[in-house]
DNA sequence: CCAGAGAATATTGTCAACAATTTTTTCCAC
DNA sequence: GTGGAAAAAATTGTTGACAATATTCTCTGG
């Protein structure tokens, strides 16, 4: 027995993710590692995901590496095509809007949910999370503060207490980063963390209403910010369109 | 759109063979059809899919399977346990619960999407729906009624011009059959039609606000008929509760 | 008859070789 | 050079064999 992994349901509950792992990675740590660039813009959309260049990083075999793309398609972070292979998804502008209208129905509902059960500890908890959003932010580690902000949003899911919202969230959250990716500005590149600060607070005092409605602005705020319109055309999208 | 009996082989009596398009299409169909299995009840939670069986069912590899169940566990139809196959997941009172949170604020922002966009045509469908589900329930055709009383719920989401949110509750309309198999009554068995009608008038008349809170409502009278106690205990769980 | 060990069977997991397809490179005519 | 066809390389898709593990069956002793 190399390793003592639990068969029951993945919860992808724990923030822990090993670095450097010379070892084969498991399934699961290899789509969370991918989660994870994408959701610092690392792994921009479009990008290729090639089976054996994903081989050699996380040193697995190409059917392991085959299995985790099919799981990363089903959760919309990725897009396979037959016979071409798998590339970061490029999500089309009515996609984009479709992802943030989920946003705001999900999250709203998450924040109400918070504001009734959270306890102080995780308010607590929260509250140092966004210290170091703005910590990263003015040291100007860029990739750090994209990366908290998001996690930002999928740790309130968490604590809201429904791992199945939560899960559908962190798809969300994941699809966000490539829409913000495509078409966002140049500065923009996470939510403002004061407003995060501010959401905690109306969740401290239990105010579900004004939570909710800051959440729905702060989402507001963020889209309003994007330009989306018709997507910048790539070299992908040629094949697409004129297929047939 | 309705299944037929397409249990033979596909290459014989069909009129067109596209090879690829047959091939490329049928992954996609397997899941259909495992898909609608479960919210017919007829595959029921905890069922054993096993490969061979599955391969034998749909005349495919076994690779192919696997791939299809991979899609299924993603969506929390299937749960694999290693070296000992997959099987349709079963639900505990958690899960359940969490379920129809998940889908109470989600259907209610479907609705009032629906509410604000659908035509004329589109609610007409929706009434023939309902039509049929009452037909088939008089008629006492209690596998179509079934069928019919998820499928209004995921029709309804689709009008709703959402297709992220759609798919979202395509998989929480499925786990709901296994959570009403697990946890339903012997007579209870679907959503009463009559509701549907009622949800339907006031998306009619545009009324936004009550076609939400009828949704509410209706998905309350259908929870609150469930027994949401410990689970059964089945012969796959004792090994799940004794193992670390 | 039951319990339990061990063999036999069945099922799932893995891998490497091969086939099919796409992408890149080469080469030639213009 | 440029465009375009053909060859070469690279990449993805598929299959079948085999290993690892789980399940079922058989048999023995009590």
């Amino acid at each position: 027995m190399t390793s003592q992994t639990a068969d029951r349901e993945p919860d992808a509950s724990d923030g822990v993710t090993v670095k450097e792992f010379r070892l084969a990675a498991s399934e699961e740590q290899i789509v969370e590692r991918i989660f994870t660039a994408v959701m610092e813009r690392r792994l921009r959309p479009g990008a290729k995901l090639a089976e054996n260049a994903l081989c050699d990083v996380f040193n697995v075999s190409r059917a392991r590496i085959r299995r985790v793309l099919i799981m990363l398609a089903e959760r919309g972070i990725v897009i396979l095509h037959p016979n071409r292979g798998a590339f970061v998804a490029s999500p089309t502008p009515d996609e984009a809007r479709h992802v943030f209208q989920a946003r705001r129905t999900i999250e709203r509902s998450i924040v109400q949910g918070a504001a009734q059960r959270i306890i102080k500890n995780e308010v607590d908890a929260l509250r140092a999370h966004v210290a170091r959003e703005a910590e990263a932010a003015a040291s100007g580690d860029r990739r750090e503060a994209i990366r908290l902000s998001g996690e930002f949003h999928i740790r309130l899911a968490e604590v809201a207490g429904n791992p199945v919202i939560a899960r559908f969230l962190a798809e969300l959250v994941a699809r966000s980063s490539l829409i913000i990716a495509l078409f966002g500005s140049r500065q923009l590149f996470s939510c403002s963390e004061a407003e995060h600060r501010e959401l905690l607070d109306a969740l401290g005092q239990g105010d579900a209403e004004r939570a909710a409605q800051l959440m729905d602005d702060h989402l507001g705020h963020l889209e309003r910010e994007l330009d989306i319109h018709d997507a910048p055309t790539e070299t992908a999208d040629i094949r697409r369109i004129l297929e047939f």
